[in-house]
DNA sequence: AAATCGTGGAT
DNA sequence: TATCCAAGATT
């Protein structure tokens, strides 16, 4: 068809220009023989989910160097692998992650599946995922249409439709375009081209080879495009956290529950979180409120938690959480507002001994 | 099917 | 400071 033009336009900027990323095998080399290795692919796709390039490639490394392979994952505890994910955020996946590749090992004999179809029966892979892995690591004519996809085809055909009301249009056009050679190269290319040239603020149409066939560029729309529905102002929750430290240097740390904000992660234990908080301390002791609070934003409300400390002797016992020995204690297994917590908590304990 | 689910960098 | 946004999935 028509489209294959554009496709070949594509791939020819893409075998140039591609990003060298620790988990992509560069045309040269696919060219040559290498083969992907569908663990490393499925993985980074997970970690990529709404998550930038950048924020992904320590964990990435870390991750592919503790469990070089899904058998290694799969037998991994599920402790260990929430507190490797720890900060990364949208904490669903990483408990997806290590559902996905126990499902994998026992019941596809370790080999991820190849078609789509199958693909999508696994946790943590939707329509997005699917598509990248069985292009990127199966060489299969299969579709992706990511954040970047939507920008580069709304603007490509000027579409005024918001999202994601525009996203059943912006894929069947999207699939017009994919080519039955190289698709996995093709899936990597558009995503590159609307990483670093069709970007969401100034993009540098000079330099797009696909500027030509632009309706956007021809109109001169491309910085307002794609169209996006307003999304509702966050709201401020409040909150208050308990920092208990026992005398031989342990820290009152809790499990949360796989459901929810954080599910799976550890965290201090903490009232709930509204507009109204009750003081509800995981132990009686002599809490100490902090003057300083810790300030965070998650996707859908802004938190301010006032922080409390205590001094707690080794024969006391607390109604919920467990204490965890500073051995086997590390600050970066907890999420990231957890951090911000210890972090005041820390100094705090410090000026006070 | 609209809401939920993190984080940090860029603007 | 406020908002946007990044290789979305799940319920």
């Amino acid at each position: 068809m028509r489209d294959s033009q554009q496709a070949a336009d594509l791939l020819t900027w893409y075998d140039r220009h591609a990003r060298v990323l620790p988990w992509r095998v560069s045309p040269s080399d696919l060219r040559s023989g290498v083969v992907p290795d569908p663990y490393r692919v499925w993985l980074s796709e997970i970690m990529l989910q709404q998550t930038t390039v950048a924020a992904v490639k320590k964990y990435y490394e870390r991750f592919t160097y503790l469990w070089p392979t899904v058998g290694d994952l799969a037998a991994a505890g599920d402790a260990d692998v929430m507190g490797e994910w720890a900060g990364l955020g949208y904490y669903a996946r990483a408990r997806n992650l290590l559902k996905c590749a126990r499902v994998v090992v026992h019941d596809y004999d370790g080999r991820f599946p190849d078609t789509c179809k199958e693909l999508l029966k696994l946790p943590g892979i939707g329509p997005y995922t699917a598509s990248a892995i069985s292009s990127i690591a199966f060489d299969q004519a299969e579709t992706v249409v990511d954040g970047n996809v939507e920008r580069v085809i709304s603007r490509l055909f000027n579409i005024r439709t918001p999202l994601p009301a525009s996203k059943p249009e912006i894929t069947k056009i999207a699939q017009t375009f994919t080519p039955s050679a190289r698709p996995g190269d093709y899936a990597q290319a558009i995503m590159d081209l609307g990483a670093t040239i069709c970007t969401p603020k100034s993009p540098t149409c000079g330099i797009c080879p696909w500027r030509s066939p632009c309706q956007a560029h021809d109109l001169g729309t491309q910085a307002e495009l794609p169209l996006k529905t307003r999304k509702a102002p966050k709201p401020t929750r409040l909150g208050i956290a308990y920092v208990a430290r026992r005398s031989d240097g342990a820290w009152l740390l809790e499990r949360r529950p796989d459901k929810g904000l954080l599910g799976g992660m550890l965290a201090w234990p903490n009232s709930e979180w509204n507009e109204a908080p009750v003081d509800s301390p995981p132990l009686d002791a002599e809490w100490c409120l902090l003057s300083a609070e810790a300030r965070h934003t998650f996707t859908h409300f802004h938190l301010e938690l006032k922080i409390k400390l205590a001094n707690i002797s080794v024969e006391s016992e607390p109604e919920r959480g467990t204490f965890v020995p500073p051995e086997e204690f590390a600050p970066s297994q907890l999420p990231s507002v957890m951090q911000k917590v210890f972090n005041l908590a820390r100094d705090a304990f410090d000026d006070w001994s």
